[in-house]
DNA sequence: CCTCAGAGTAACCATATGGTTACTCTGGAC
DNA sequence: GTCCAGAGTAACCATATGGTTACTCTGAGG
């Protein structure tokens, strides 16, 4: 029965991505360290020479992963049409990008836990990587900039400081899930429970922006001291 | 010169608590795929079989890890002394735990971070994992009601959803601080930097429980739709 | 139609790895 | 003082693992 399969046809590209596709998920599923080379090849359906042959090694092979990851992000995000919104509605469609793209790529949620885990050591010399902060940054600084002029947001607002935590509310939930759903005894993945966090998350991102009266910057007296 | 270390005195509750806090290290700074059992011997100054005779399997001690640093961080948070305190100074205070906590526990976020890469289950049957949810969940609904009875914090809010958020403003700055601090080629771990995000999560946190006028009880629109 | 760069393959290798075997030693109970 | 459960040790094992060697085959350019 066991015929021999047919030797592949040469396509250097088709099997480069075949590999960086199987990388991604063996990546994904089991950190850094848990993945196997030779599975990362039979599920490419390459041989393992060739992992070596197009990346170096597993190491530079992770690199390339996160690469690719953080280049399809960044590009989804650039496609986005906010520029057209009204800033509160930019705001929330920017927070709806972020939910989806995370549901829709769980990988990626899992790539960059394990590129921290590393200390983003695997990354920290990729101009590819850096290319892919300061796009988003500016599209929040934009809508923030134009929810001020039209005086619906305060002033103030570090960008940064907001990315990461529109960021955050979605990523967290998501990737801390499984030991959330045992501690809570709730579904998290339902539609009705994931409805109810993006509900929660853009009254968060909301209240956080919203401007409440004239001449108030903000309404919450910053106590950041840290002891 | 290499005088043959002098046998352990036997002491088998020590010896298991060498390799439970050597394995919290090794498991934390490579994750379950990426840890050795033999490092976790070293750092232990125990024999490999000690792990097994203690523990089992690896996988196994991965569990323990994991019921520890669970049981550590809840027996921290029942400890808080937040009933004496205003709702509005009792969340503030809860929200500057989990900062410290976090900051001063860098293991336990990894930790985390590596019981979900395999859906929590690690934990899914450990009684004592389940045991350290309920407690905290506890605490923010009594602080959320003795704000709502005050008047200060609108009523309906989830308390499982603002501890999930509580929680997920300083995890993802912290465990994700490598790849940010590329991406936005700032430092996150500067004391000012430090202070400055702990500030902005203060802002986010009382902004989302916050009344802000009588009879409101939600001053934004929920619009939950996912598509 | 020939050529050959380079795509693809299989078998192999040194070492690392989780786990085990077979043993010795110690300190608290009597 | 004697005993022995069980704490501790070293050497070992089968297999898995990242990486390599030595090779064949193919298809685009001339």
């Amino acid at each position: 029965m066991a015929k021999a399969r047919p030797r592949k046809s040469r396509d250097a590209e088709v099997t480069r991505q075949a590999i960086l596709a199987a990388a991604t998920a063996e990546f994904a599923r089991k950190g850094l360290g848990g993945a196997r080379v030779d599975e990362i090849a039979a599920r490419a359906r390459a041989n393992k020479r060739m992992i070596y042959h197009y990346f170096g090694s597993k190491e530079k092979l992770f690199t390339a992963v996160l690469e690719e990851a953080y280049g399809h992000i960044r590009s989804a995000e650039l496609a986005l049409p906010l520029t057209e919104l009204e800033p509160e509605k930019a705001l929330e469609e920017l927070l709806r990008f972020t939910w989806t793209y995370y549901l829709a790529h769980p990988e990626f949620l899992s790539l960059v836990n394990s590129a921290n885990l590393h200390k983003a050591r695997h990354v920290s010399n990729s101009v590819r990587f850096k290319a892919s902060g300061p796009p988003f940054i500016g599209m929040v600084k934009s809508i923030l900039d134009r929810g001020v002029a039209k005086g619906v947001f305060r002033a103030g607002i570090d960008p940064v400081q907001l990315n990461i935590t529109i960021a955050a509310i979605g990523y967290y939930y998501l990737t801390n899930r499984f030991t959330g759903e045992i501690l809570f005894e709730r579904d998290f993945m339902s539609k009705t429970a994931l409805a109810e966090r993006f509900g929660f998350n853009l009254v968060t991102i909301l209240r956080l922006v919203e401007k409440r009266r004239e001449n108030e910057t903000d309404g919450v007296a910053i106590s950041a001291g840290q002891g």
